[in-house]
DNA sequence: GATAAAATTGAACAATCGTTCAAACTTTTT
DNA sequence: AAAAAGTTTGAACGATTGTTCAATTTTATC
C-alpha cells in the first residue's frame, strides 16, 4: 500500500563517497552533496539520518571497493605478492590521476577528524586495520606457496605494507612532477623486510 | 605619533598554528581563533589579512619550529644518521602523545586541502621539500664522515626517510595500543636502503 | 595638553551551515 | 475510486560562517 523509494542507495552512496572523499567531511556541505546526489534534503535525512549519517555509508562503500579490489588484483595476478604490487600500483599510481583524491579516503579521514567525530573515526580505523587484515592474508598465502619465508611476522609484513601505502601516496602528491613511484613500489618488495 | 600593536605577533601565530594545526583549516572557525589568540576579529584582520593568511603564517612557523627541532637534533646527536633517528622518535612517538595532533600538520594540510586554497597547498608541498632537503643534507655529512655509503643516492634516502615518517605518523594514529613504533624507527637505519 | 596616527573594539553584515517538517505527490491495496 | 502508507519536496529555521567598518581608545610627538 505505499510507495517504494525510486534513487538507488548504492549509486546514492557512491556519489556522496567520491564527493566526500574529494574535498573531505567538514569542507563538503550538504548542499553540495544534494547538488551531487539529486536528493532534495528531506529525503537525505529520511534515508541517512544525518551528514555523518551519509559519511559513514560513504566510508563502508570505499571499504568494500578497496577490498574487492585488492580481491581483483588476486585473481589477475599469478601470485600474492604480485597481487599486493598489483594493488599497491593501482592505488598509488592509477588512482593518482583520476580518483577523486590521490590520498586515501581512510587516511583523510583519520587526518582531518578529531574526537568531536569519534564515531566516524573509529569506523575508518577498523577499516584500515581490515585492509591491512587482508594484506596479512595475502602475505599468509604467499608463505604457503613458499614465496615468503616462513620466518618472517605476517602481521608485521602486512603492517608494513600499509605504512608504505599511505607514506607514498601522501608523496605522491607533494611532488608535481612524477616521482619514480613504480620503482619504489617494486624496491618495497625487492629489499627488506621481504 | 602612534600606537604600538600590543599583541606578540610570534605567540599569535603559535597560538594559531596549534589550533590549526589541531582542527584543520576548515573545521577552525575565526571565532575559535579569536578566543585562543585573543584578539578581536579587527586586529586579526588587519594584522593578517584572512583566515588563510592567518594560516599561511601558522604552516611558515610550524616549518621553522620543524628546521629548527631538526638542527637541535644534529646539536644533541653524536652522528647525523643518530640525530635523524631523534628527530623521527620526537615527532613520531613524543609528539603523538603531546602535539595537537600526531599527524605532521604539513602532511594534514596536504591531505585536507584543495586547488581551492591552491596557494596555501603549495606552501606547505613547499615546507615539506624544504624539511627533505634538511634531512638530504644530514646523509649527505653521513657520507663524508663514512658512516653512510656514497654509492647511495642522497636524495633517495632523504625521499624514503619522508615517507616513512608520514607513513608512520598515519599509522600511529590507527593503533590505539603503543605499536613498536621505536624499533620500526630503528630498523629504518638498521637496513635497506640504509 | 593638544594633535595626529595607529590600533582596538564589537556590533552587524550577507552568506552559508546542517536540519526540520508540513504539504504535495505517488503508489499499492481494498 | 477511495483509502492508506510511504516518499519527495522545498521553503524555512536558528546557528554559525568569514568578514567589514565606524566608533572608540591608546600612544607618540609637538
Amino acid at each position: 500500500m505505499a510507495k517504494n523509494a525510486k534513487f538507488n542507495r548504492e549509486h546514492v552512496v557512491e556519489k556522496a563517497k567520491d564527493l566526500y572523499w574529494e574535498k573531505g567531511f567538514h569542507a563538503t556541505s550538504m548542499r553540495n552533496l544534494q547538488d551531487v546526489i539529486d536528493m532534495r534534503p528531506g529525503s537525505i535525512y529520511a534515508t541517512f539520518g544525518s551528514k555523518e549519517g551519509l559519511f559513514k555509508e560513504a566510508l563502508a562503500s570505499y571499504t568494500q571497493t578497496g577490498i574487492e579490489q585488492l580481491a581483483q588484483s588476486r585473481v589477475e595476478a599469478s601470485s600474492p605478492i604480485e597481487a599486493l604490487k598489483a594493488f599497491m600500483k593501482r592505488m598509488i599510481i592509477d588512482q593518482r590521476a583520476c580518483a577523486p583524491s590521490p590520498l586515501c579516503m581512510l587516511a583523510k579521514t583519520i587526518a582531518e577528524l578529531t574526537n568531536e567525530q569519534q564515531e566516524l573515526l573509529q569506523a575508518a580505523k577498523d577499516s584500515l586495520q581490515a585492509m591491512e587484515h587482508e594484506f596479512e592474508k595475502l602475505i599468509i598465502e604467499a608463505q604457503d606457496l613458499g614465496d615468503v619465508s616462513t620466518d618472517k611476522d605476517a602481521k608485521k609484513l602486512a603492517r608494513h605494507i600499509q605504512i608504505q601505502i599511505s607514506g607514498l601516496r601522501t608523496y605522491s602528491r607533494t611532488c608535481d612532477g612524477d616521482a619514480p613511484l613504480a620503482e619504489m613500489i617494486d624496491d618495497i618488495f625487492n629489499h627488506y623486510p621481504f
